[in-house]
RNA sequence: GGUUCCGUCGUCUAGUGGUUAGGACGUCUGGUUCUCAUCCAGAAAAUCGCGGGUUCGACUCCCGCCGGAAUCACCA
Protein backbone atom coordinates (compact mmCIF):
# COMPACT_ATOMS: atom_id res chain seq x y z
CA UNK A 1 0.00 0.00 0.00
CA UNK A 2 2.73 2.22 0.95
CA UNK A 3 4.86 1.34 -1.88
CA UNK A 4 2.42 1.72 -4.13
CA UNK A 5 1.14 5.52 -2.97
CA UNK A 6 4.89 6.13 -2.95
CA UNK A 7 4.88 5.48 -7.09
CA UNK A 8 2.02 6.68 -7.49
CA UNK A 9 3.43 10.17 -5.81
CA UNK A 10 6.47 10.28 -7.95
CA UNK A 11 4.20 9.61 -11.09
CA UNK A 12 2.00 11.96 -11.21
CA UNK A 13 4.67 14.55 -10.73
CA UNK A 14 6.54 12.57 -14.11
CA UNK A 15 5.71 15.03 -16.84
CA UNK A 16 4.84 11.64 -19.08
CA UNK A 17 2.23 10.44 -16.23
CA UNK A 18 -1.28 10.30 -17.33
CA UNK A 19 -4.39 9.38 -15.29
CA UNK A 20 -5.69 7.35 -18.24
CA UNK A 21 -2.48 5.12 -18.32
CA UNK A 22 -3.72 1.78 -17.28
CA UNK A 23 -0.63 0.71 -15.89
CA UNK A 24 -1.95 2.89 -13.28
CA UNK A 25 -4.89 1.87 -12.50
CA UNK A 26 -5.81 -0.64 -9.51
CA UNK A 27 -6.94 -3.81 -10.43
CA UNK A 28 -7.83 -6.08 -7.61
CA UNK A 29 -9.64 -9.63 -7.82
CA UNK A 30 -11.03 -12.48 -6.53
CA UNK A 31 -9.87 -15.79 -7.12
CA UNK A 32 -12.39 -18.29 -5.99
CA UNK A 33 -12.57 -21.81 -6.52
CA UNK A 34 -15.33 -23.40 -7.57
CA UNK A 35 -15.58 -25.86 -5.25
CA UNK A 36 -18.96 -24.79 -3.40
CA UNK A 37 -20.90 -21.57 -1.57
CA UNK A 38 -19.25 -18.84 -0.33
CA UNK A 39 -19.05 -18.84 3.36
CA UNK A 40 -18.86 -16.09 5.91
CA UNK A 41 -15.00 -17.25 6.68
CA UNK A 42 -13.95 -15.91 3.27
CA UNK A 43 -16.01 -13.01 2.02
CA UNK A 44 -13.60 -11.13 3.25
CA UNK A 45 -11.03 -11.51 0.89
CA UNK A 46 -13.89 -10.75 -1.56
CA UNK A 47 -14.99 -6.94 0.37
CA UNK A 48 -11.23 -6.20 0.75
CA UNK A 49 -10.25 -5.69 -2.79
CA UNK A 50 -13.35 -4.57 -3.87
CA UNK A 51 -12.77 -1.81 -1.65
CA UNK A 52 -9.54 -1.03 -2.37
CA UNK A 53 -10.62 -1.28 -6.13
CA UNK A 54 -13.48 0.98 -6.01
CA UNK A 55 -11.69 3.45 -3.63
CA UNK A 56 -8.98 4.25 -6.57
CA UNK A 57 -11.49 4.15 -8.99
CA UNK A 58 -9.92 1.45 -10.48
CA UNK A 59 -11.10 -2.47 -11.82
CA UNK A 60 -12.57 -5.41 -9.17
CA UNK A 61 -12.07 -9.02 -11.50
CA UNK A 62 -13.59 -12.20 -10.68
CA UNK A 63 -11.76 -15.10 -11.80
CA UNK A 64 -12.74 -18.79 -11.26
CA UNK A 65 -9.71 -20.90 -10.17
CA UNK A 66 -11.18 -24.13 -11.33
CA UNK A 67 -7.96 -26.62 -12.03
CA UNK A 68 -8.85 -29.05 -9.16
CA UNK A 69 -11.04 -31.24 -11.44
CA UNK A 70 -11.82 -33.52 -8.25
CA UNK A 71 -12.97 -30.50 -5.90
CA UNK A 72 -14.94 -28.99 -9.59
CA UNK A 73 -18.68 -28.32 -8.13
CA UNK A 74 -20.97 -28.48 -10.88
CA UNK A 75 -22.79 -25.21 -10.24
CA UNK A 76 -20.96 -23.60 -8.08
CA UNK A 77 -19.57 -20.67 -10.18
CA UNK A 78 -23.16 -19.73 -10.09
CA UNK A 79 -23.48 -19.89 -6.70
CA UNK A 80 -20.45 -17.83 -6.03
CA UNK A 81 -21.39 -14.83 -8.71
CA UNK A 82 -25.03 -14.96 -7.25
CA UNK A 83 -23.72 -14.28 -3.80
CA UNK A 84 -21.22 -11.55 -5.14
CA UNK A 85 -24.69 -9.93 -6.66
CA UNK A 86 -26.30 -9.90 -3.65
CA UNK A 87 -24.12 -8.66 -1.59
CA UNK A 88 -23.34 -5.73 -4.00
CA UNK A 89 -20.03 -6.84 -4.81
CA UNK A 90 -20.14 -6.31 -8.23
CA UNK A 91 -16.92 -7.28 -10.70
CA UNK A 92 -15.85 -5.46 -13.96
CA UNK A 93 -14.00 -7.94 -15.80
CA UNK A 94 -15.13 -11.29 -15.17
CA UNK A 95 -16.66 -15.33 -16.53
CA UNK A 96 -19.65 -14.14 -17.42
CA UNK A 97 -19.08 -10.24 -18.62
CA UNK A 98 -15.65 -11.04 -20.12
CA UNK A 99 -13.34 -8.13 -19.96
CA UNK A 100 -9.85 -7.21 -21.69
CA UNK A 101 -8.09 -10.19 -20.38
CA UNK A 102 -10.37 -13.29 -21.00
CA UNK A 103 -11.03 -15.84 -20.39
CA UNK A 104 -11.95 -15.80 -16.74
CA UNK A 105 -12.32 -19.53 -16.24
CA UNK A 106 -8.40 -21.18 -15.86
CA UNK A 107 -9.01 -23.84 -17.40
CA UNK A 108 -9.80 -21.87 -20.57
CA UNK A 109 -6.12 -20.57 -19.92
CA UNK A 110 -4.14 -23.55 -20.25
CA UNK A 111 -2.00 -22.52 -23.14
CA UNK A 112 -1.27 -19.58 -22.02
CA UNK A 113 0.34 -21.32 -18.56
CA UNK A 114 2.53 -24.00 -20.85
CA UNK A 115 3.39 -21.27 -22.63
CA UNK A 116 5.00 -19.18 -19.92
CA UNK A 117 6.63 -22.94 -17.96
CA UNK A 118 8.50 -23.03 -21.66
CA UNK A 119 10.23 -20.18 -20.61
CA UNK A 120 11.06 -21.43 -17.36
CA UNK A 121 12.13 -24.48 -18.94
CA UNK A 122 14.33 -22.95 -21.50
CA UNK A 123 16.12 -20.89 -18.27
CA UNK A 124 16.55 -24.19 -17.05
CA UNK A 125 14.14 -23.63 -14.32
CA UNK A 126 11.79 -26.23 -14.43
CA UNK A 127 11.72 -29.60 -14.72
CA UNK A 128 9.63 -32.35 -15.51
CA UNK A 129 9.02 -34.89 -12.72
CA UNK A 130 7.71 -38.25 -12.94
CA UNK A 131 8.37 -39.55 -9.49
CA UNK A 132 5.43 -41.90 -8.86
CA UNK A 133 4.08 -40.79 -5.02
CA UNK A 134 5.00 -43.83 -3.44
CA UNK A 135 8.85 -43.03 -3.98
CA UNK A 136 7.67 -39.27 -2.45
CA UNK A 137 6.89 -40.88 0.27
CA UNK A 138 9.85 -43.00 0.97
CA UNK A 139 11.83 -39.53 0.64
CA UNK A 140 9.51 -38.46 3.16
CA UNK A 141 10.39 -41.44 5.46
CA UNK A 142 13.88 -41.27 5.08
CA UNK A 143 14.09 -37.52 5.91
CA UNK A 144 11.73 -37.25 8.95
CA UNK A 145 14.34 -40.51 10.21
CA UNK A 146 17.21 -38.09 9.77
CA UNK A 147 14.53 -35.74 11.70
CA UNK A 148 14.87 -33.38 8.40
CA UNK A 149 12.27 -31.40 6.82
CA UNK A 150 11.30 -33.22 4.07
CA UNK A 151 12.19 -30.77 0.71
CA UNK A 152 12.23 -32.31 -2.63
CA UNK A 153 14.81 -30.13 -4.13
CA UNK A 154 17.44 -32.41 -1.94
CA UNK A 155 15.58 -35.90 -3.94
CA UNK A 156 15.51 -33.99 -7.63
CA UNK A 157 15.78 -36.68 -10.47
CA UNK A 158 18.96 -37.16 -11.95
CA UNK A 159 17.61 -37.76 -15.49
CA UNK A 160 14.40 -35.91 -15.64
CA UNK A 161 12.42 -36.95 -18.38
CA UNK A 162 11.43 -34.53 -21.22
CA UNK A 163 8.46 -32.21 -20.47
CA UNK A 164 5.19 -33.30 -21.71
CA UNK A 165 1.48 -33.49 -21.34
CA UNK A 166 1.13 -36.35 -18.45
CA UNK A 167 3.84 -35.65 -17.07
CA UNK A 168 4.12 -32.97 -13.97
CA UNK A 169 6.61 -29.87 -14.20
CA UNK A 170 8.29 -28.52 -10.99
CA UNK A 171 10.10 -25.52 -10.54
CA UNK A 172 13.70 -25.96 -10.14
CA UNK A 173 15.09 -23.67 -6.53
CA UNK A 174 18.05 -22.09 -7.79
CA UNK A 175 18.47 -19.03 -6.04
CA UNK A 176 18.06 -20.30 -2.26
CA UNK A 177 18.23 -16.81 0.15
CA UNK A 178 16.24 -15.27 3.03
CA UNK A 179 13.45 -13.47 0.80
CA UNK A 180 11.90 -9.70 2.36
CA UNK A 181 8.82 -8.88 1.50
CA UNK A 182 6.20 -6.17 2.73
CA UNK A 183 2.60 -6.51 3.58
CA UNK A 184 0.02 -4.17 3.03
CA UNK A 185 -1.64 -5.76 6.96
CA UNK A 186 1.27 -7.85 7.97
CA UNK A 187 3.75 -5.30 7.89
CA UNK A 188 7.79 -6.22 6.70
CA UNK A 189 7.91 -10.08 6.57
CA UNK A 190 10.59 -12.53 6.01
CA UNK A 191 11.26 -16.17 5.47
CA UNK A 192 14.57 -18.72 5.11
CA UNK A 193 15.42 -21.08 2.66
CA UNK A 194 13.40 -23.59 4.30
CA UNK A 195 10.51 -22.77 2.70
CA UNK A 196 11.85 -22.96 -0.66
CA UNK A 197 11.02 -25.92 -2.55
CA UNK A 198 10.68 -27.22 -6.00
CA UNK A 199 6.73 -26.63 -6.29
CA UNK A 200 4.36 -28.27 -8.56
CA UNK A 201 4.03 -26.13 -11.45
CA UNK A 202 1.81 -27.93 -13.91
CA UNK A 203 -0.18 -31.23 -12.62
CA UNK A 204 -0.33 -34.22 -14.80
CA UNK A 205 -3.62 -33.32 -16.16
CA UNK A 206 -1.88 -30.27 -17.91
CA UNK A 207 -3.33 -27.72 -15.48
CA UNK A 208 -1.39 -25.42 -13.62
CA UNK A 209 -1.37 -25.53 -9.78
CA UNK A 210 -3.07 -22.83 -7.49
CA UNK A 211 0.70 -21.92 -7.08
CA UNK A 212 1.46 -21.26 -10.42
CA UNK A 213 -1.48 -20.46 -12.19
CA UNK A 214 -2.40 -17.50 -10.31
CA UNK A 215 0.51 -16.18 -10.26
CA UNK A 216 0.65 -15.97 -14.22
CA UNK A 217 -2.94 -15.03 -14.56
CA UNK A 218 -2.20 -11.72 -11.71
CA UNK A 219 0.39 -10.59 -14.21
CA UNK A 220 -1.75 -11.53 -17.78
CA UNK A 221 -4.26 -9.51 -15.51
CA UNK A 222 -2.23 -6.64 -15.00
CA UNK A 223 -3.83 -7.30 -10.57
CA UNK A 224 -1.78 -4.72 -8.77
CA UNK A 225 -3.03 -5.69 -5.09
CA UNK A 226 -2.90 -9.37 -3.97
CA UNK A 227 -5.71 -9.61 -1.19
CA UNK A 228 -5.95 -13.04 0.30
CA UNK A 229 -6.58 -15.04 3.48
CA UNK A 230 -3.42 -15.60 5.79
CA UNK A 231 -2.85 -19.41 4.87
CA UNK A 232 -0.94 -18.25 2.18
CA UNK A 233 2.21 -16.53 3.83
CA UNK A 234 4.34 -19.66 4.01
CA UNK A 235 4.06 -19.84 0.60
CA UNK A 236 5.44 -16.33 -0.18
CA UNK A 237 9.23 -17.45 -0.56
CA UNK A 238 8.18 -19.63 -3.20
CA UNK A 239 5.90 -16.89 -4.66
CA UNK A 240 8.96 -14.56 -4.85
CA UNK A 241 11.65 -16.81 -6.19
CA UNK A 242 9.09 -17.42 -9.06
CA UNK A 243 8.17 -13.68 -9.14
CA UNK A 244 11.93 -13.43 -10.00
CA UNK A 245 12.78 -16.47 -12.36
CA UNK A 246 9.55 -15.07 -14.52
CA UNK A 247 10.69 -11.21 -14.44
CA UNK A 248 7.56 -10.58 -13.10
CA UNK A 249 7.30 -7.54 -10.90
CA UNK A 250 5.88 -8.26 -7.52
CA UNK A 251 2.11 -7.02 -6.88
CA UNK A 252 1.33 -5.24 -3.77
CA UNK A 253 0.38 -8.28 -1.28
CA UNK A 254 -2.24 -8.35 1.80
CA UNK A 255 -2.75 -11.42 4.03
CA UNK A 256 -5.56 -11.23 5.92
CA UNK A 257 -6.55 -12.88 8.97
CA UNK A 258 -8.88 -15.81 9.31
CA UNK A 259 -12.18 -15.53 11.22
CA UNK A 260 -12.26 -18.05 13.96
CA UNK A 261 -15.39 -20.09 14.84
CA UNK A 262 -17.42 -19.71 17.73
CA UNK A 263 -15.60 -21.75 19.69
CA UNK A 264 -11.98 -22.84 20.17
CA UNK A 265 -9.07 -21.17 17.76
CA UNK A 266 -9.52 -22.75 14.38
CA UNK A 267 -10.25 -20.78 11.21
CA UNK A 268 -13.93 -21.08 10.66
CA UNK A 269 -14.28 -23.53 7.65
CA UNK A 270 -17.35 -25.52 6.16
CA UNK A 271 -16.55 -28.89 7.83
CA UNK A 272 -17.07 -26.52 11.34
CA UNK A 273 -20.95 -25.91 9.81
CA UNK A 274 -19.74 -22.15 8.70
CA UNK A 275 -22.73 -20.97 7.39
CA UNK A 276 -22.61 -19.78 3.73
CA UNK A 277 -23.58 -16.08 3.00
CA UNK A 278 -27.07 -17.16 1.25
CA UNK A 279 -27.98 -18.85 4.25
CA UNK A 280 -27.77 -15.24 6.44
CA UNK A 281 -29.44 -13.60 3.26
CA UNK A 282 -32.21 -15.96 3.04
CA UNK A 283 -32.87 -15.13 7.18
CA UNK A 284 -33.33 -11.95 6.54
CA UNK A 285 -29.72 -10.46 7.69
CA UNK A 286 -29.77 -7.29 5.71
CA UNK A 287 -26.67 -7.39 2.88
CA UNK A 288 -25.75 -3.69 4.43
CA UNK A 289 -25.40 -5.36 8.14
CA UNK A 290 -23.83 -8.40 6.73
CA UNK A 291 -21.35 -6.35 4.84
CA UNK A 292 -20.83 -4.11 7.42
CA UNK A 293 -20.16 -6.51 10.00
CA UNK A 294 -17.97 -8.56 7.48
CA UNK A 295 -15.74 -5.17 7.36
CA UNK A 296 -15.51 -4.62 10.39
CA UNK A 297 -14.45 -8.13 11.98
CA UNK A 298 -10.76 -7.27 12.24
CA UNK A 299 -11.03 -3.43 10.77
CA UNK A 300 -11.27 -0.59 12.23
CA UNK A 301 -10.49 3.17 11.01
CA UNK A 302 -9.33 4.54 14.61
CA UNK A 303 -12.99 6.35 15.47
CA UNK A 304 -15.71 5.13 17.57
CA UNK A 305 -17.95 4.55 14.35
CA UNK A 306 -20.06 1.06 13.84
CA UNK A 307 -22.55 1.76 11.06
CA UNK A 308 -21.30 1.98 7.85
CA UNK A 309 -22.29 2.01 4.89
CA UNK A 310 -20.55 0.65 1.76
CA UNK A 311 -19.79 3.79 0.32
CA UNK A 312 -18.39 5.20 3.67
CA UNK A 313 -16.49 2.03 3.33
CA UNK A 314 -15.60 2.91 0.45
CA UNK A 315 -13.66 6.16 1.73
CA UNK A 316 -12.41 5.53 4.98
CA UNK A 317 -11.20 1.69 4.27
CA UNK A 318 -7.20 1.32 4.72
CA UNK A 319 -5.22 -2.78 4.43
CA UNK A 320 -2.87 -0.88 6.91
CA UNK A 321 -5.78 -0.84 9.68
CA UNK A 322 -7.00 -4.38 9.25
CA UNK A 323 -6.05 -6.28 12.07
CA UNK A 324 -3.04 -8.78 12.40
CA UNK A 325 -4.79 -11.26 14.83
CA UNK A 326 -7.28 -13.33 13.98
CA UNK A 327 -10.79 -12.65 14.58
CA UNK A 328 -13.89 -14.44 16.38
CA UNK A 329 -17.04 -14.08 14.60
CA UNK A 330 -19.84 -13.45 16.79
CA UNK A 331 -23.39 -13.56 15.98
CA UNK A 332 -24.65 -11.39 18.34
CA UNK A 333 -23.12 -8.77 17.08
CA UNK A 334 -24.22 -9.48 13.62
CA UNK A 335 -27.78 -9.26 15.27
CA UNK A 336 -27.47 -5.90 16.84
CA UNK A 337 -25.85 -4.77 13.91
CA UNK A 338 -28.37 -6.09 11.78
CA UNK A 339 -31.49 -4.28 14.04
CA UNK A 340 -29.36 -0.73 13.68
CA UNK A 341 -30.36 -1.83 9.60
CA UNK A 342 -33.67 -2.87 9.86
CA UNK A 343 -34.07 0.24 11.62
CA UNK A 344 -32.63 2.56 9.42
CA UNK A 345 -34.53 1.50 6.28
CA UNK A 346 -37.44 3.75 5.21
CA UNK A 347 -41.36 1.39 5.18
CA UNK A 348 -41.26 1.16 1.83
CA UNK A 349 -37.80 -0.41 1.70
CA UNK A 350 -38.63 -2.72 4.52
CA UNK A 351 -41.89 -4.10 2.69
CA UNK A 352 -40.01 -4.76 -0.55
CA UNK A 353 -36.84 -6.42 1.52
CA UNK A 354 -39.91 -8.81 3.72
CA UNK A 355 -41.59 -10.25 0.71
CA UNK A 356 -40.75 -13.39 1.23
CA UNK A 357 -40.65 -12.98 5.14
CA UNK A 358 -44.71 -12.67 5.85
CA UNK A 359 -46.81 -15.29 6.44
CA UNK A 360 -48.81 -17.09 4.18
CA UNK A 361 -51.76 -15.40 5.23
CA UNK A 362 -50.42 -12.02 4.70
CA UNK A 363 -51.95 -12.61 1.18
CA UNK A 364 -55.29 -11.79 2.29
CA UNK A 365 -54.55 -8.20 3.44
CA UNK A 366 -53.40 -4.84 1.10
CA UNK A 367 -50.20 -3.52 0.95
CA UNK A 368 -51.16 -0.73 2.76
CA UNK A 369 -52.60 -3.02 5.62
CA UNK A 370 -49.11 -5.22 5.73
CA UNK A 371 -47.00 -1.80 5.78
CA UNK A 372 -48.61 -0.71 9.17
CA UNK A 373 -48.03 -4.07 10.50
CA UNK A 374 -44.32 -3.95 9.38
CA UNK A 375 -44.08 -0.20 10.52
CA UNK A 376 -45.11 -1.51 14.37
CA UNK A 377 -42.87 -4.29 14.17
CA UNK A 378 -39.83 -2.48 12.48
CA UNK A 379 -38.62 -1.61 15.83
CA UNK A 380 -38.50 -5.19 17.35
CA UNK A 381 -37.44 -7.25 14.40
CA UNK A 382 -33.41 -8.61 14.66
CA UNK A 383 -33.83 -10.91 11.74
CA UNK A 384 -36.77 -10.25 8.92
CA UNK A 385 -37.16 -14.19 9.56
CA UNK A 386 -39.02 -13.03 12.83
CA UNK A 387 -41.43 -11.68 10.82
CA UNK A 388 -43.50 -14.56 10.29
CA UNK A 389 -44.07 -15.57 14.10
CA UNK A 390 -44.24 -11.85 14.94
CA UNK A 391 -47.28 -10.61 12.45
CA UNK A 392 -49.61 -13.74 12.36
CA UNK A 393 -52.34 -12.89 14.63
CA UNK A 394 -52.65 -9.38 12.06
CA UNK A 395 -53.28 -11.44 9.51
CA UNK A 396 -55.38 -14.67 11.02
CA UNK A 397 -57.24 -15.40 13.74
CA UNK A 398 -55.11 -17.04 16.50
CA UNK A 399 -55.53 -20.20 17.95
CA UNK A 400 -57.27 -19.55 21.60
CA UNK A 401 -54.90 -20.23 24.38
CA UNK A 402 -56.48 -19.45 27.78
CA UNK A 403 -53.79 -21.01 29.72
CA UNK A 404 -51.82 -17.85 28.37
CA UNK A 405 -53.73 -16.11 30.14
CA UNK A 406 -54.94 -18.02 32.79
CA UNK A 407 -50.65 -18.60 33.70
CA UNK A 408 -49.88 -14.69 32.98
CA UNK A 409 -48.16 -14.02 36.56
CA UNK A 410 -50.14 -10.65 36.45
CA UNK A 411 -53.59 -12.66 35.89
CA UNK A 412 -53.36 -15.67 37.60
CA UNK A 413 -54.82 -13.96 40.85
CA UNK A 414 -57.94 -13.46 39.18
CA UNK A 415 -61.41 -15.48 38.82
CA UNK A 416 -62.07 -16.08 34.95
CA UNK A 417 -65.81 -14.28 35.55
CA UNK A 418 -63.79 -11.70 37.10
CA UNK A 419 -61.61 -11.33 33.83
CA UNK A 420 -64.55 -11.58 31.42
CA UNK A 421 -66.13 -9.11 33.03
CA UNK A 422 -62.94 -6.63 32.36
CA UNK A 423 -63.61 -8.02 28.91
CA UNK A 424 -66.98 -7.04 29.07
CA UNK A 425 -66.13 -3.37 30.35
CA UNK A 426 -63.63 -3.42 27.15
CA UNK A 427 -66.56 -3.86 24.72
CA UNK A 428 -68.59 -1.34 26.09
CA UNK A 429 -66.37 1.57 26.25
CA UNK A 430 -65.12 0.77 22.69
CA UNK A 431 -68.43 1.54 21.17
CA UNK A 432 -67.16 5.37 21.69
CA UNK A 433 -64.29 5.26 20.24
CA UNK A 434 -63.48 6.73 16.60
CA UNK A 435 -60.41 3.54 16.46
CA UNK A 436 -57.38 5.99 16.29
CA UNK A 437 -54.82 5.04 17.95
CA UNK A 438 -54.60 8.44 20.42
CA UNK A 439 -58.53 8.01 21.36
CA UNK A 440 -58.05 3.89 21.98
CA UNK A 441 -55.46 5.25 24.10
CA UNK A 442 -57.69 7.35 25.97
CA UNK A 443 -60.60 5.04 26.55
CA UNK A 444 -57.85 2.45 28.01
CA UNK A 445 -57.11 4.74 30.34
CA UNK A 446 -60.38 5.47 31.06
CA UNK A 447 -60.78 1.98 31.60
CA UNK A 448 -58.07 1.71 33.98
CA UNK A 449 -59.11 4.56 36.16
CA UNK A 450 -63.17 2.76 35.99
CA UNK A 451 -61.81 -0.52 36.79
CA UNK A 452 -59.31 0.04 39.10
CA UNK A 453 -57.00 -2.07 37.87
CA UNK A 454 -52.97 -1.34 37.17
CA UNK A 455 -52.11 -1.46 33.40
CA UNK A 456 -49.73 -4.56 33.83
CA UNK A 457 -53.07 -6.12 34.91
CA UNK A 458 -55.64 -5.08 32.53
CA UNK A 459 -53.81 -4.21 29.18
CA UNK A 460 -51.91 -7.66 29.39
CA UNK A 461 -55.15 -8.95 29.43
CA UNK A 462 -57.05 -7.44 26.78
CA UNK A 463 -53.38 -7.43 25.02
CA UNK A 464 -53.57 -11.52 25.14
CA UNK A 465 -57.11 -12.24 23.97
CA UNK A 466 -56.19 -10.18 20.99
CA UNK A 467 -53.23 -12.17 19.96
CA UNK A 468 -52.28 -14.90 22.14
CA UNK A 469 -48.99 -14.10 21.56
CA UNK A 470 -45.88 -13.53 23.86
CA UNK A 471 -45.36 -10.20 23.32
CA UNK A 472 -46.35 -7.46 20.89
CA UNK A 473 -46.33 -3.94 19.81
CA UNK A 474 -48.78 -1.01 22.38
CA UNK A 475 -52.13 -2.27 23.08
CA UNK A 476 -53.56 0.97 21.50
CA UNK A 477 -51.78 0.72 18.00
CA UNK A 478 -52.04 -3.26 18.05
CA UNK A 479 -56.10 -2.41 18.43
CA UNK A 480 -56.52 0.70 16.11
CA UNK A 481 -54.77 -1.28 13.25
CA UNK A 482 -56.59 -4.81 13.79
CA UNK A 483 -60.00 -3.09 13.58
CA UNK A 484 -63.05 -2.60 15.53
CA UNK A 485 -64.90 -5.77 13.95
CA UNK A 486 -61.46 -8.23 14.58
CA UNK A 487 -60.92 -6.44 17.90
CA UNK A 488 -64.65 -6.96 18.66
CA UNK A 489 -65.23 -10.01 17.70
CA UNK A 490 -61.95 -11.72 19.48
CA UNK A 491 -63.09 -10.04 23.01
CA UNK A 492 -66.03 -11.71 22.62
CA UNK A 493 -64.55 -15.05 21.52
CA UNK A 494 -62.41 -14.65 24.55
CA UNK A 495 -65.43 -14.08 26.98
CA UNK A 496 -67.35 -16.73 25.80
CA UNK A 497 -64.24 -18.88 26.51
CA UNK A 498 -63.12 -18.08 29.97
C1' G B 1 9.30 -31.53 14.20
C1' G B 2 10.87 -27.39 10.38
C1' U B 3 9.17 -22.67 8.73
C1' U B 4 6.06 -18.42 9.68
C1' C B 5 2.50 -15.31 12.00
C1' C B 6 -0.28 -13.67 16.14
C1' G B 7 -1.25 -12.41 21.81
C1' U B 8 -5.56 -5.33 25.34
C1' C B 9 -12.50 -6.48 29.17
C1' G B 10 -16.38 -13.00 27.72
C1' U B 11 -16.35 -11.11 22.17
C1' C B 12 -14.91 -7.20 18.26
C1' U B 13 -11.63 -3.34 19.01
C1' A B 14 -9.04 2.09 20.31
C1' G B 15 -4.40 3.05 21.91
C1' U B 16 1.99 3.89 19.19
C1' G B 17 6.66 6.27 26.23
C1' G B 18 3.33 9.79 30.86
C1' U B 19 -4.58 8.07 29.85
C1' U B 20 -8.96 7.14 35.88
C1' A B 21 -6.44 1.93 29.55
C1' G B 22 -11.57 4.58 25.60
C1' G B 23 -15.78 2.59 22.54
C1' A B 24 -19.18 -1.32 20.75
C1' C B 25 -21.71 -6.23 21.36
C1' G B 26 -23.22 -9.26 25.29
C1' U B 27 -24.48 -9.28 30.74
C1' C B 28 -26.79 -6.72 35.02
C1' U B 29 -29.75 -2.39 37.20
C1' G B 30 -33.16 1.63 36.57
C1' G B 31 -36.42 4.82 33.42
C1' U B 32 -39.82 5.28 28.97
C1' U B 33 -48.17 5.12 32.71
C1' C B 34 -48.73 -3.23 30.06
C1' U B 35 -45.66 -7.57 27.43
C1' C B 36 -41.55 -7.80 23.88
C1' A B 37 -38.34 -4.64 21.40
C1' U B 38 -36.54 0.21 20.60
C1' C B 39 -34.68 4.43 23.04
C1' C B 40 -32.30 6.75 27.46
C1' A B 41 -29.36 6.56 32.03
C1' G B 42 -26.02 3.70 34.89
C1' A B 43 -23.01 -0.70 36.65
C1' A B 44 -19.82 -4.86 36.63
C1' A B 45 -15.99 -6.52 33.30
C1' A B 46 -8.74 -6.21 30.73
C1' U B 47 -2.76 -6.91 37.16
C1' C B 48 -2.63 -4.85 28.52
C1' G B 49 0.11 -13.67 27.88
C1' C B 50 4.59 -14.26 31.43
C1' G B 51 9.69 -12.86 32.93
C1' G B 52 13.68 -9.84 32.28
C1' G B 53 15.89 -5.45 30.48
C1' U B 54 16.19 0.07 28.26
C1' U B 55 14.08 4.56 30.56
C1' C B 56 12.72 9.37 35.55
C1' G B 57 8.55 6.61 33.54
C1' A B 58 6.36 1.07 29.31
C1' C B 59 0.33 -1.84 27.07
C1' U B 60 3.51 0.94 23.96
C1' C B 61 10.98 -0.07 22.52
C1' C B 62 14.59 -4.68 23.05
C1' C B 63 15.51 -9.89 24.55
C1' G B 64 13.86 -14.59 26.39
C1' C B 65 9.88 -17.72 27.50
C1' C B 66 4.84 -19.41 27.30
C1' G B 67 0.31 -19.90 24.73
C1' G B 68 -2.56 -19.99 20.18
C1' A B 69 -2.75 -20.34 14.89
C1' A B 70 -1.13 -21.26 9.79
C1' U B 71 1.75 -24.11 6.53
C1' C B 72 5.01 -28.15 5.12
C1' A B 73 -0.31 -31.76 -1.46
C1' C B 74 0.16 -33.15 -8.89
C1' C B 75 -5.95 -28.44 -2.87
C1' A B 76 -6.62 -23.80 -3.39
Amino acid sequence: MYEHNLRFFALSFSPNFSYTNPMNQTRTRFAPSPTGYIHIGNVRSAIYPYLIAKQTGGKFILRIEDTDRNRYVEGATELIEATLKRLGLNWDEGPDIGGKYAPYFQTERKSLYHEWAKKLIEKGLAYADDTPPEQIEEYKKSSMAQKKPFLFRDFRPKNPPRWQEGVALRFKQTNLQRYHWHDAVMGDLSAGEGALDDFILIKKDGLPTYNFGHIVDDAEMKITHVIRGQEYISSMPNYLSLYDALEINRPIFAHVPHILGKTGNKKLSKRDGAKSVTDYLDEGILEEALLNFLACLGWNDGTEKEIWTMAELVQAFSLDKVQQSGARFDETKLLWLNGQWIRRLDLDDLYARSQSFFPESAKNHDEAYQKQVLELLQDRLKVLKDLKTMSTYFFEEPQTDLSMILDNKFLQKYEKSELANWLKQTLEILETTDWTSDDLQMKLNQLLETTAKKPAELFSLIRLALSYAPFSPALNDMMALLGKKIVKSRLQTAIESL
